[in-house]
DNA sequence: AATATTTGATAACAAATGTTATCGCCTTCC
DNA sequence: GGAAGGCGATAACATTTGTTATCAAATATT
């Protein structure tokens, strides 16, 4: 289960059983919220088997920014490391089978993570590609039509298109769902 | 100059006098560029005064991607952090004054601040907190029509809309330099 | 099996945004 | 003191995207 991580973050078997028994295994359906809005969050998911969208109520419509699927961690991040409530709401898509950590228990192995230099400057560049990341996204947004942006969605996040209802894509594009519609109809019958 | 890094990351007087040395101050006449396209960026640049944009060529369209004023520290982040090309160029938008340093030296300083503990946190908190930044960018593409995101940028980054180029602004707002102007107008005579 | 509920497609019309072109006001530069 | 170019406003028209409503298919629930 924790493969990912023990290649990112090499350590001893016996730190990583220690590290393993502070998760816990848990079983959901679909459409279980796992975080509300304004809640602080205090789990960090790790994804088994699965997915989840994180979104939030904007004027009453439904509002998607991001997906996660098996083998990623998921939080309503900000709130989780700052305390704040959570401006998001985490709930998963499908079924899913899902191991979470507290909050407690993840800073005490980050404060651990941290004094070993390897690590720790690991850790940093993982912080540095998150932020690469959105910028990408960012940018998306003003370079690219929708059009444009949803051929990049098929290109390099397959599994979205493929496993998540439409209507949260297209929020997560920022179109409405008729413009979804009329953006795949259009992409079928150019071809 | 660095007094906002001496907050930031308190050492003693000497480590400071040292880590000066390694700036390198320049004048420079406004639309200077800084960075090109496609080059790979080697020096970080603080701005003593002067303002500073960020952007990229698109089809022939110029889109400008971030704006620096003073006391904000620049560089085509990717470029400078992997030694990639980079994608995006840098100009000056104002005579400015700036003090840069090279990768190198600046590796040099990182390493001494990663091995002490509060200093390695504050650093890992900055990198946090620019992530948590990009995400309100992203978020704000989707829940905000341009007219609002025009209203964000006049409240929360008057500078912005002050002193840069009403031109540049529209393209990192995302919409042609005709809209821009017909927000404004609609704005004005709607009140 | 029957019935809701969710999901997605489509049409008709409205609103927002882009495109191209023109004009006028500033700077900047000889 | 012109001339040239950068910058911004505006108009007319084209295209894109949103809104509302309806229908059909798929899925979940009883």
């Amino acid at each position: 289960m924790f493969d990912q991580f023990r290649n990112k973050f090499p350590l001893t078997d016996e730190k990583w059983m220690e590290y393993a028994n502070y998760f816990n295994r848990m079983e959901v359906p679909a459409k279980t919220m796992l975080l509300e809005e304004g809640e602080i969050s205090k789990k960090l998911f790790i994804i088994e088997k699965g997915c989840i969208r994180v979104w939030f109520n904007n004027n009453g419509k439904d509002l998607t920014t991001q997906f996660f699927f098996e083998n990623q961690s998921v939080a309503s991040i900000e709130s989780f490391m700052k305390k704040f409530p959570s401006q998001a709401a985490v709930e998963t898509i499908e079924p899913s089978v899902l191991w979470w950590i507290s909050k407690n228990d993840l800073d005490k192995i980050l404060e651990e993570i941290k004094e070993i230099p390897e690590l720790r400057d690991r850790l940093i560049d993982v912080l540095f590609q998150r932020t690469f990341d959105y910028m990408k996204y960012f940018v998306s947004f003003i370079k690219d039509s929708p059009t444009q942006r949803y051929l990049n969605l098929i290109k390099e996040r397959p599994q979205i298109v493929q496993r998540v209802p439409q209507h949260y894509i297209a929020s997560y594009l920022g179109v409405t769902t008729v413009h979804l519609s009329r953006i795949k109809s259009k992409l079928l019958h150019s071809k």
